[in-house]
RNA sequence: GUCCCGGUAGCUCAGCUGGUUAGAGCGUCGCGUUUACACCGCGAAAGUCGGCGGUUCGAGUCCGUCCCGGGGCACCA
């Protein structure tokens, strides 16, 4: 292939999408066709990437979303928008800190705490130089069309100067605090997490009942964490609860210890769960600390960070899982346990990110309030400044908002933002501004923030902010934001809360749209546990990112999960080679987009622009709703049904006639029309068909295709519709008679207005000789007869069948009409349009039950 | 417990405010080379639209209920 953009390339005679789409991506960056430029007069049109991770590779649900995105952007870029697509990347705060603590475990042979704070951290930045940002070029490959010149990296300086300055407005007006409060604990991670970041599993553990308390003053506890008792403080009751009442206020002798506890009445317990009775762990359990608080108990600690118990006596370096054991073997020893329930199905918390068990934990955090952002996020979707699409998921959105509680940000861990606040000796603290130093002889805190922190920014810390830039003044609000319907509490509610908050009031995006989620071939979740995780480079390598894309894009139905697999992919690519081999043939012809379409056209080429103006009409009907299924679908049945199967077969007719010209310009209009409609969603073969066909630059940068309602031509698709139904009905006959497609046939055809010359060549059929003899007849719907000599006997018994099966077919179509007209109810009631359609189509059966019996007639008579 | 989504051909899915003989892709079967294309062409077979009940002249489409699958949230001492 010669790669002179301006010329019309030969094509190849085979499509290889890898040799197709190597090329081209470079040179669209260097030509900057990306690059948003906040100087246009063009309206803005933006958004930006959902940043995966740095240490990301590209999985099959960003192909699916950096799609949707490329697709839109393309799109909008065509139609006349200075567009801009955001790209860059999360630092993702824990995710690498495993991975480095691996890497450095392997390349060192140390673990985290071996290192200094600045040690490690440049061990980080070492590893993210080295290892990260592969999804990078991944993106590269998949096409997607991000500006790459305004990309971002949630620790670059830029946003960690964001980071410090929402954080400091937000202490300062007290929306950030720091409390000791329970939070979720890794035991492994050594972190604090917030609520988004644990998931709830049910496992079966264990319910052991124990006798607190000896004679008169004993009470039964049911609890699956023995171990915890340690750090009990209390047994807590119903205060409505008779069984109880006369023990509340009595203490108790905590077992195992030589500690005694009082019996507590709170509102808290459910009097008919369980015995009723609740031992009170303050330090260990969120329900536990309330009810500490609201009752001054004593908080004991019993476990460190990693689990392991603490308190002094026998259990004291055990694991929490060897202690319950051990415990509850000791209470049974002393016949305090009445009951065991094992196993017990309930509800335990795992990190999200290594699936270690979540221990509660008491601990002094940073918080954020999120009273008065939460209800400002939840209003303004109801008041419907941002909106959902699909709609049907924007009630989990306010079950989330309207639900949040306070948000724990800070981690303990050194990858990442660090607290911007500072300690006196004497534990004053102050709130650090970008541009301020902190008083000599203070110590920052060590904590880093939530990775979800400065996620939360990025619709307006990527475009400058807190600096008010042209390009935050021109693309914020962005127009949309694509992503997973799985982030929407992690990443969407937050960029609601901090959007709304730093941007006065303004929502972060106008619509947020949400995707399923990509599951394999039999609907199944994708997991590396379960080994059905697809690699989408893969398929690229093997079909081309084109195929991957149109594949995506034709299961890709708003707010659903999708199934993939290979054969779609195949078929995708299949349909690229169709549109390869088409374009060849238009070259091969003589097509051209040069000039202007003739004014008068007919026949097919009447049709197809009709149809073509149809089609691009119902494009961006269908873009509306981002439905790219559909248009997927549309696409893909105007080409290959349409377009290739009937267009092209009847232009090889006419290209030779007198209207060969205007042929040649409808062909070169009909492509060159096409690739443009299907260039966002396979821009590659798109841009090398497309610049082939036109000579022109690029069809990135050509014009969105627009309808010419003035095309509509109902006679010529009339005309087409009767032409295919007699061929059809025809090659029905043929195949069943069991006629070879190579045989020519003489016929003779009367009745009708259709093409005669094009029946005759779809159809190989040839002019009657002499000695022609109608060995079979065929009046087909649209009242056109055809007359074959097959040159002896047909197959009377294919044929009967055939009649039979069609006269069937019509007599039920006849019978059910004629039913319906005799019913009073449905002729007085029903909508007289409805009565004239059942009416036509009565009489359009009886019409073809006489034609096909006096069919079936001639055929007895033989 | 509560909320949401789904149950339509062998598989994966479309079917808008109820009104043609319920569609597509892949797969299956038959025929085969008509110079764009076998990564193709032509033809065909294939569904009691999860069950039951209701509203209606008319229900895959609306209502109720039940069954099955997926997911969210809450509780889980």
């Amino acid at each position: 292939m010669t790669s002179a953009p301006d010329a019309r390339p030969d094509l190849p005679t085979q499509y290889a999408p890898a040799e197709v789409e190597g090329p081209l991506y470079p040179r669209w960056e260097e030509r900057g066709y990306f690059t948003a430029d906040p100087t246009s007069a063009k309206p803005p049109y933006s958004i930006v990437i959902p940043p995966p991770n740095v240490t990301g590779s590209l999985h099959l649900g960003h192909a699916l979303q950096h799609t949707m995105m490329d697709a839109l952007t393309r799109r909008a870029r065509m139609r006349g928008f200075d567009v801009l697509w955001l790209p860059g990347m999360d630092h993702a705060s824990i995710a690498v800190h495993s991975l480095v603590e691996r890497y450095l475990a392997e390349t060192e042979g140390k673990g985290r705490f071996d290192y200094s704070r600045e040690d490690f951290v440049n061990k980080a930045w070492e590893w993210k130089a080295r290892y990260g940002g592969q999804i990078l070029g991944q993106m590269r490959r998949l096409g997607d069309g991000v500006d790459w010149t305004r990309e971002r990296f949630t620790m670059d300086d830029g946003l960690s100067r964001a980071v410090q300055t929402i954080f400091k407005r937000l202490y300062d007006e007290d929306l950030i605090y720091r409390a000791e409060r329970i939070i979720n604990w890794c035991p492994r991670d050594l972190t604090a997490l917030s609520d988004a970041e644990v998931d709830h599993v049910d496992e079966p553990g264990e319910l052991v009942s124990i006798r607190y308390g000896d004679g008169d003053a004993a009470i039964v506890v049911a609890t699956t964490r023995a171990e915890t008792m340690l750090g009990d403080t209390a047994v807590a009751v119903h205060p409505d609860d008779e069984r109880y009442r006369h023990l509340i206020g009595v203490e108790v002798a905590l077992p195992l210890t030589n500690r005694r506890i009082p019996i507590i009445a709170d509102e808290h317990v459910d009097p008919s769960f369980g015995t009723g009775a609740v031992k009170v762990t303050p330090a260990h359990d969120p329900n536990d600390f309330e009810i500490g608080r609201r009752h001054d108990l004593p908080m004991p600690t019993v476990m460190d960070e990693r689990a392991v118990i603490t308190t002094p006596g026998p259990y004291q370096g055990l694991d929490r899982l060897e202690a319950r054991f051990a415990i509850v073997a000791a209470l049974r020893e002393e016949g305090r346990i009445v009951a065991e329930k094992r196993p017990y199905e309930h509800s335990v918390g795992h990190c999200s990110r290594c699936d270690t068990t979540i221990e509660p934990r008491l601990s002094l955090q940073w918080w954020v309030r999120v009273e008065t952002l939460a209800k400002a996020a939840g209003d303004a979707v109801r008041e419907g400044r941002m909106q959902f699409e699909p709609p049907e998921l924007a009630p989990r959105y306010f079950q989330w908002v309207d639900n949040l509680r306070d948000w724990c940000i800070s981690r303990q861990l050194w990858w990442g933002h660090r607290i911007p606040v500072w300690y006196s000796p004497d534990g004053d603290d102050v709130c650090i501004g970008p541009d301020e130093e902190p008083p000599a002889g203070w110590t920052q805190d060590e904590d880093v923030l939530d990775t979800w922190f400065s996620s939360a920014l990025w619709p307006f810390s990527t475009m400058g902010w807190p600096e008010q830039t042209p390009e935050l003044s021109r693309y914020y609000p962005t127009t949309a934001l694509v992503t997973g319907y799985d982030i929407l509490f992690f990443w969407v509610v937050r960029m609601m809360l901090f959007g709304l908050y730093a941007m006065d009031g303004e929502v972060p995006f106008q619509t947020v749209l949400l995707t399923g989620l990509v599951r394999d071939s039999s609907g199944k979740k994708m997991s590396k546990s379960k080994g059905n995780v697809v690699d989408p480079l893969l398929w690229m390598d093997a079909y081309g990112a084109d195929a991957m894309r149109l594949s995506l894009m034709q299961g890709a139905n708003p707010g659903a999960d999708q199934a993939v697999n290979e054969e779609w992919v195949v078929g995708a690519r299949n349909f690229c080679t169709k549109l390869w081999n088409a374009t060849r043939f238009a070259l091969q012809n003589g097509a051209t987009v040069d000039g202007p379409l003739p004014s008068q056209v007919t026949g097919a080429d009447a049709w197809i622009l009709s149809r073509l103006q149809s089609v691009v009409t119902e494009v961006d009907t269908l873009y509306e709703k981002y439905e790219f299924a559909k248009i997927t679908d549309l696409l893909y049945h105007f080409a290959w049904d349409e377009v290739c199967d009937w267009y092209i077969e009847l232009a090889k007719l006419s290209l030779a006639g007198p209207s060969g010209a205007d042929t040649r310009r409808v062909l070169g209009e009909v492509l060159d029309t096409l690739l443009r409609l299907l260039h966002p969603f396979v821009p590659f073969v798109t841009e090398t068909l497309w610049t082939a066909l036109t000579g022109r630059e690029s069809v990135v940068i050509a014009d969105w295709p627009l309808a010419d309602p003035a095309r509509a031509d109902a006679a010529a698709e009339t005309a087409v519709a009767q032409l295919q139904a007699v061929v059809g009905e025809v090659r029905r006959f043929r195949s069943d008679q069991g006629l070879k497609p190579s045989q020519k046939v003489p016929a003779r055809m009367s009745g009708g207005s259709v093409d005669e010359a094009a029946v005759r060549a779809l159809l190989r059929l040839e002019a009657p000789s002499d000695d022609f003899t109608a060995t079979a007849s065929l009046t087909t719907a649209v009242g056109v007869r055809v007359e074959l000599d097959l040159s002896g006997a047909i197959d009377v018994p294919a044929e009967r069948a055939r009649l039979s099966k069609d006269l069937a077919a019509q007599q039920k179509e006849r019978d059910v009409n004629n039913a319906k007209l005799l019913n009073d109810n449905f002729v007085g009631k029903a909508p007289e349009p409805v009565i004239a359609k059942v009416r036509g189509r009565l009489a359009a059966a009886e019409a073809e039950i006489a034609r096909i019996s006096a069919a079936l007639d001639a055929l007895a008579g033989r």
